[in-house]
DNA sequence: GACTTTAATTATAAGAATTATAATATAATA
DNA sequence: TATTATATTATAATTCTTATAATTAAAGTC
């Protein structure tokens, strides 16, 4: 039994434990944000699976991904243009997006609770997460074009 | 003259120095953006100027927030659901956004410049900025609801 | 101040992402 | 296995945003 099978399982558990079915198509959503490192887009996620559901709806997989971020076990990436993507919730982490390509790579960070604990302090919110990104280039792109003309 | 005049003829002057044309619009897009507290969407500014500008197209309000954004003046906010939000990019600070009323409080607080450095150190990423936005439930929100019936 | 050039605006349509609806199918439970 | 509430499907509708083409106007030059 692999880690990500022992993910999968807690996931499924967690699922059983809001009231919430285990449909194959959600199994299958699941099971691919678990072992996605790409942090796929809805579509991304629709075009993985219509092989084994060739019947599946785009709605189904919008509908799934509403229903696990609900329950906490998957994150919403929101960016200006073009669609969300969505991440497994697994351990806490933060991204840093390249703007050239358009990668998204795990960082790695110690939360940064005190930012929220002032927060709440100065602005008499009551503070339930936050979110953050760091911007840049990514090596690759960073890289000098050889085939220049 | 107020601090709020002094801004404006401050971004008049990016502007220019830009090469980027001084329209009615535009300078009206911009004031707004200015003298706005509430983080408004483009629809919102929409809205607010058509009292003036009786013509005045939604791509137009569209093209000036890119073409502001582009140099620099203002900041794009996106979250998941419904469209983006604008903000006149003036000191540098957070944003804490109330969960219940969908309320953007804004929040300062020391750059985090250090988790940038890290993340160039770790990543190999040529970083540019990052965004960082704290979630909770603002004091109003948190008032008990007193007609309950 | 009129002329010229280039960018901005307008009106409209198109595009893309996401959600709503209603009928059907199915997971969970008794 | 039968029941019931939820999920799925197929489709249409919505909403936000951008593209297009024709018209207008800003800013510099004579």
């Amino acid at each position: 039994m692999t880690v990500s099978d022992n993910k999968l399982q807690e996931a499924i558990d967690t699922l059983r434990d809001s009231g919430v079915r285990i449909t194959p198509q959600r199994h299958a959503v699941l099971e691919y944000l678990l072992n996605s490192m790409i942090h796929p887009t809805a579509d991304d996620i629709y075009k993985a699976l219509e092989g084994k559901f060739p019947n599946m709806s785009v709605a189904t997989v919008y509908n799934n991904l509403r229903v696990l971020r609900k329950i906490g076990l998957v994150r919403e990436l929101t960016y200006g243009d073009s669609s969300s993507r969505f991440d497994y919730n697994s351990s806490e982490h933060y991204h840093i997006i390249c703007e050239k390509c358009g990668k998204i790579q795990d960082f790695h960070y110690p939360t940064l609770d005190e930012v929220e604990s002032l927060a709440e302090q100065v602005t008499g919110f009551d503070v339930s997460h936050h979110r953050m990104e760091i911007y840049g280039e990514c090596e690759e792109c960073q890289q000098p074009e050889t085939q220049k003309h």
